[in-house]
RNA sequence: CGGGAUGUGGCGCAGUUGGUUAGCGCAUCUGCUUUGGGAGCAGAGGGUCCUCCGUUCGAGUCGGAGUAUCCCGACCA
């Protein structure tokens, strides 16, 4: 009797139980909203890390490592800065613990108070451009296009397990330039490289757009992001670049001469994305039977089950598979034969969809008479017997089937939830469905803010894409004349 | 920080108007039988019923306080 499936609508957690946890530390309340990711789950953060790595070292960029500390005094230097982080960062107060002298265990020491508090980084910019005030002195300097791959930690007041943990991993962007020009054409840049890795490599399509001001990084004087859409139908933003200006070249005084020998101030990027991508990932793929992972990124890309009675059948099976596995490994696919003997295939089958590993082959004694082998696609939940000689280059070739099928399978389902909305009868009728909308903004923030508090929709990103509708029109609440069309949603 | 719900073996839950030794499913362990879609039978182990205080002859059950978790808001990658 197979068990009765989870519906993904009712709780997309239970296909994180696979890759990832809730940190166990209930005792602390100072650490809640954790995250433990389980070394399968790691394995995905580590093949999206290694194809990211890449794209940022083909763009021109260096990995280098900063401070986990920032001084308090940092972050006040920019205003804007300041409001937006402010509010949500863990402050270390004291550096030393000692005996509890009324008790067991340990206490704060309170002769240890830091002079000046520390703050855990919710993100970089401020140590970051500290430092670079001493490596910039010329335009022979510049650019400095640096990225780091780190934890950061934000006293988030509500969490949720992959989109919003307290404390989570990412890589943060930082890059220095000469010009303004040259530091929106990074931002420009970067936002792209991530919807490439989005489209290609996660095979979920997305959005690329700008931010409304009101939705815009606290210190940016623009934010670009890729938008995607969930399985129902909240969007999802998942990577920013944003255009710094010189705010921060300002806060902390980094001055560069130039070619004609005055003094100018630097300008700056920053761009990020996190394991929210792994949210993403699960959120935008996910069906009724677990994962499914696009090949790409997949940990496993085939995993065996024997089928045997005997053992002289099991070691005949095994056998086959091992010869099978060298020919997938040879053609850079990762193979895992699931030899355990306590659990029937049945139990591995389901076991392995759940954990979404991309194809599955089968073999028993019948197949070993005709020289056979089952064939199971994960993504179609089909499955198909074939030649063992020819299993190998078929199952190359269904690797770029199924990466190229699941994401045109998010794409059709974007497309099928996204509306031209032109009113605001349709508008309030049309985001209960969950999608995008889209719809001319008279480009207030205060028309931004009212869409909000009635809908709990927001202006997900101003698309710079050419597949969206340029073109005039009236603000959708309004009146208002608008000049392009922007995507409204719910999101998480 | 507001509004609601929930804390019972590793996980998921039941536990009646307060009444003996706190149950069930899954998982674990042992044995036998099984293996082409989440196995069956027999047996075994595993509990400070979130914490404290109170009511009572008697509390998992009632009351109070605390605490944690989840959901909904505000806040956000």
């Amino acid at each position: 009797m197979a068990k009765e499936v989870i519906s993904r609508e009712e709780n997309y957690s239970q296909w994180y139980n696979n890759l990832v946890t809730k940190a166990d530390l209930a005792e602390n309340s100072a650490v809640r909203g954790c995250m433990v990711i389980k070394p399968y789950g790691y394995a995905i953060w580590e093949k999206m890390q290694a194809q990211l790595d890449k794209m940022f070292k083909e763009t021109g960029h260096q990995n280098a490592y900063f401070p986990l500390f920032i001084p308090k005094s940092f972050l006040s230097r920019e205003a804007e800065h300041v409001e937006g982080f402010a509010k949500e960062c863990a402050v270390v107060t004291h550096h030393r613990l000692m005996v509890d002298p009324e008790g067991t265990g340990v206490v704060v020491d309170p002769s240890a108070k830091l002079e000046e508090e520390l703050i855990v980084r919710p993100t970089s910019e401020t140590i970051i451009w500290n430092t670079y005030k001493n490596w910039i002195t010329s335009y022979r300097d510049l650019p400095i296009l640096c990225n780091q791959w780190a934890n950061v930690v934000r006293w988030e007041m509500r969490t949720r397990l992959f989109l919003r943990t307290a404390e989570f991993l990412w890589q943060e962007g930082h890059t220095a330039h000469a010009t303004k020009e040259e530091a929106i054409e990074e931002t420009e840049k970067m936002v792209n490289v991530y919807a490439k890795f989005a489209r290609e490599y996660m095979a979920v399509p997305v959005v690329v757009g700008k931010k409304s001001a009101n939705e815009r990084f606290a210190g940016a004087l623009d934010t670009l992001c890729i938008e995607a859409m969930m399985q129902d139908g909240k969007a999802l933003q998942a990577g920013t670049s944003h255009f710094l200006g010189q705010n921060f070249a300002k806060a902390f005084d980094v001055k560069y001469s130039t070619k004609e020998g005055t003094l100018d101030y630097v300008w700056a990027t920053s761009w990020g994305v996190s394991t929210r991508l792994m949210g993403a990932l699960i959120m935008a793929h996910s069906d009724d039977c677990g994962l499914v992972l696009p090949p790409k990124l997949a940990p496993i890309h085939v995993v065996m089950v024997p089928i045997f009675k005997t053992d002289e059948e099991h070691k005949a099976v095994v056998a086959k598979m091992e010869e099978l596995k060298a020919g997938l490994e040879k053609s850079g696919l990762s193979v895992k034969i699931d030899d355990r003997d306590n659990v029937r295939s049945g139990f591995k089958f389901a076991e392995w969809e759940l954990k979404g590993v991309p194809v599955r082959i089968a073999i028993g004694p019948r197949d070993l008479q005709n020289n056979t082998v089952e064939v199971a696609r994960r993504d179609t939940l089909t499955k198909e017997s074939m030649s063992a000689d020819a299993v190998v280059a078929h199952v190359v070739e269904l690797m770029d089937k199924i990466q190229e099928n699941i994401y045109n399978k998010a794409l059709e389902f974007r497309a099928s939830k996204t509306y031209v909305v032109d009113t605001w009868e349709e508008f309030k009728e049309k985001i209960e469905e969950g999608g995008f909308l889209l719809c001319h903004w008279d480009g207030t923030p205060e028309t931004e803010e009212k869409i909000k508090e009635e809908t709990k929709a927001t202006i997900r990103c101003i698309p710079m894409d050419t597949n969206v509708i340029m073109e005039e029109g009236k603000c959708v609440y309004s009146g208002k004349p608008s000049k392009q069309r922007v995507i409204f949603a719910r999101s998480y």
